[in-house]
DNA sequence: CCTCTTTCCCGTACGTTGTACTGAAACTAG
DNA sequence: CTAGTTTCAGTACAACGTACGGGAAAGAGG
């Protein structure tokens, strides 16, 4: 029987509290005193169900991940297929997921996944690890460019207007042509697909491997 | 004639200075105070240069990416190339690069060069793009793994420690043969070279375009 | 019942960060 | 000289992560 006074929440509570804050409003907006507030808590006490702050962060992205039933299957494009779906729903996973620990079962559960499917590739271990790692960092870098397009629709912040600003200056003086062409054709193409570059990248990388 | 006291520094000193703390110690290393000590200059001062930190990193990874000779040449397997040598200078690049500005003529420069790269494919604009974006990405990416390898072999944090013993102890459990028997395998095989996945990659992304 | 031990709760406080404010300092123009 | 303009930099503040330590709440032993 468990000794002392009973704690007042759960860990996993604590970082869904965590991960529903940096949903709603953002990675910098999910400070230890605003979770705490979230709670109804005092700050200190999250360090009952946390060591700091990074260790919050490992958690959270073990907890977003997992995976309740195989949405797409075993193959590689299932698994992209599911972490873009994943970063689509938690848009601070792809600033969050660099240099974190993933030492959870949902992590290592995804890991092995990835493993399986690269099996018939007949590749050595350190070069599977690497393709995973980089499906992994593929995924981030597309669903990054996803959002920052979406939110640059609606954006009023001074820092874009001037960016933009001096993109068409820099652009109007002749000096980048393709560039030019590029902003003139505009949004006439639409971009291409994710399942198609997915699938091209994937070829890629285990290509030339029955 | 400029009127006024005349400046102690210049904006390319002040963001000289910064990439040689970020390089010599790291971009946490790197804070305004620091900047200033290293230059002997009062930390207000700064903000003449600069608007904000902000902009201070915009303008550190403008004047990191000055190509003064052509690495490589035109195509983009040179240009990967020639970020990834950029990355490895400069460790603190890939966690700097994400949702930066990049609006100077070093920076544009790089881009129309790749877009050149890519007029013989035919793609539609947004696709190259996307796909200039998704290398930068994929090298960050490379290198970030690369430069964890190579500290982790002189590493002696605590976290790393329990991180890899938690791993043992699930790998240990069974639950991930795949994983298990990658890990059993250790440092026998090499990774697979740069150059190598490079060039996979970039025949994935732009495969089937003649 | 009371007391001990264990555990968690959390107010206070410290060091560090980016930067707003303000006035002094250094220069040119007249 | 004075007036105008620009940079320099000390002080100060809010927000952050978190170390510290005392108080509070529970079960265990008497």
């Amino acid at each position: 029987m468990p000794r002392g006074r009973p704690p007042a929440h759960t860990r996993p509570q604590v970082v869904a509290a965590a991960i529903a804050v940096a949903d709603a409003e953002g990675l910098d907006a999910l400070t230890m005193r605003r979770l705490a507030a979230e709670l109804g808590a005092g700050v200190m006490s999250l360090y009952t169900y946390v060591r700091d702050k990074e260790e919050l962060l490992d958690l959270m992205v073990e907890q977003v991940g997992e995976f309740d039933q195989a949405l797409g299957g075993d193959d590689l494009l299932g698994l992209v297929r599911w972490q873009r779906a994943l970063m689509l729903r938690h848009p601070w996973m792809p600033a969050a997921l660099p240099n974190r620990q993933l030492g959870g079962p949902n992590m290592l559960g995804y890991l092995e996944r990835g493993l399986v499917a690269l099996e018939r590739t007949g590749l050595p271990g350190p070069a599977k690890m690497e393709i995973l790692a980089l499906l992994t960092g593929f995924v981030a870098s597309y669903v990054s460019n996803e959002l920052a397009q979406a939110r640059a629709g609606v954006t009023d912040s001074q820092r874009v207007q001037e960016h933009v600003a001096r993109l068409r200056v820099a652009v109007a003086s002749g000096a980048y042509p393709q560039l030019a062409r590029v902003m003139s054709e505009g949004a006439t193409a639409p971009p291409p697909s994710f399942e198609a570059i997915a699938a091209r990248m994937i070829a890629g990388l285990v290509g030339g491997r029955p």
